[in-house]
DNA sequence: GCATTGACGAAGG
DNA sequence: CCCTTCGCCAATG
């Protein structure tokens, strides 16, 4: 059940038309890896600031989704940094090991308390706000 | 093809 | 302030 994604030469469609032709050539999976690549260490974003980068801000459950699937992706897709509105480390137990998550960010110096992370408004990293539309 | 589910989020009680 | 409900939309049973 390899199911490999076709390379998109570039977008040519809006994020938000992308994001509603999922089934076809762009994947929002992608869209969502390149801006999850980009987040700057030590910072973290949330599920639906990435959907509204992409257009799709009432569907930040695609987001999720789209993590879910870049498990086996070939560039590593820091999914540490990406957690719910509340900085909750909600995709923790889709990793490796329960702790995986919670560990990655320690090397970042993101504390993190009760799954939550600590100063979550202060690295939170928005990229509508920080990544300009290349 | 309808019903349920989700690594979410906002709104209402 | 905590809990429940609803909307979003693709995937899965």
């Amino acid at each position: 059940m390899k199911k490999e994604f076709k390379k998109t030469p570039s977008a040519k469609k809006t994020p938000v038309e992308s994001a509603r032709s999922l089934t076809k050539e762009y994947t929002f999976f992608e869209n969502v890896y390149q801006v999850v690549r980009q987040i700057p260490k030590g910072r973290v974003t949330s599920y639906g600031a990435i959907a509204n980068y992409l257009g799709a801000k009432l569907s930040a459950r695609m987001v999720g989704w789209a993590m879910n699937a870049a498990h086996g992706v070939k560039p590593r897709i820091p999914a540490h940094r990406v957690v719910n509105r509340n900085g909750m480390l909600s995709g923790k137990a889709h990793f490796a090991t329960p702790t995986l998550m919670e560990e990655l960010l320690k090397k970042e110096n993101i504390l993190v308390k009760n799954d939550v992370i600590t100063d979550f408004k202060k690295i939170f990293w928005d990229p509508a706000k920080e990544l300009e539309i290349s």
